[in-house]
DNA sequence: ATCAAGATTACCT
DNA sequence: GGTAATCTTGATA
């Protein structure tokens, strides 16, 4: 056994619950892409609940479709989508296979690679203030930054290219919920959860 | 075969 | 605050 095998990385069982309950636990966890090039990481800070077929909203409640297959899997995989015909979406797939469930990543605040991520954004590295909020406040801003796109879509978190590393949990005082953003059925269930106050959070 | 809507963003006034 | 951009998917015929 090497050095490499002893990680901090959540491990399968952490997205095998609840999914408003691992949504919560997302918060404060670091986001990583190894992949092939340099390290891109950060603090997730706003997440959504999808909660398969009990939930209108969600991508998965009219059933398995090609489109939302990952998201009737085992929880731990990455489910990526397309949307407005321009913009990725990253999810963490939750529960036991045919739950249906996911959690929407809405806001990242950058740790590692921040250059990279300037680069996928805008094409350069220098930013303005705007321009470094803007990298990773938003669910198809941060999907952008960290460079994920369709051929992402089903990778196994508990792998080596794109995991989440394991931390405290934010104390349930420093969390915010609200209703879910840009949804036109389910609009009223309070299945936002955010860490307050923090600059990385979309606007609203 | 056709069509409307979409878990958004950037740019405009 | 308003809306164009842009195209895939899923539903309907």
């Amino acid at each position: 056994m090497n050095k490499s095998d002893f990680t901090d990385k959540l491990s399968k069982d952490f997205y095998l619950a609840d999914v408003l309950t691992v949504a919560k636990n997302l918060l404060g966890k670091t986001f990583v892409k190894a992949g092939s090039n340099k390290i891109l990481s950060g603090k997730i800070v706003e997440v959504e609940a999808y909660n398969g077929l009990m939930d209108e909203a969600s991508h998965s409640f009219n059933g398995m479709t090609k489109r939302n297959e990952i998201m009737f899997k085992q929880g731990g995989l990455l489910y990526v989508y397309f949307t407005y015909g321009m913009h990725f979406c990253s999810n963490i797939v939750t529960g036991k296979e045919g739950d249906g469930c996911a959690v929407l990543i809405r806001g990242i605040e950058p740790i590692d690679g921040i250059k990279q991520m300037a680069k996928n954004r805008y094409g350069k590295t220098a930013l303005t203030g705007k321009e470094n909020i803007n990298l990773t406040n938003g669910p198809a801003k941060l999907t952008q930054a960290f460079g994920i796109g369709r051929k992402d879509n089903g990778i196994d978190m508990t792998g080596n290219e794109i995991y989440i590393l394991d931390s405290k949990n934010i104390h349930s005082k420093k969390i915010s919920v609200s209703k879910r953003i840009g949804i036109k059925k389910s609009v009223d269930l309070p299945w936002r959860f955010y860490i307050t106050d923090n600059p990385f959070v979309s606007g609203k």
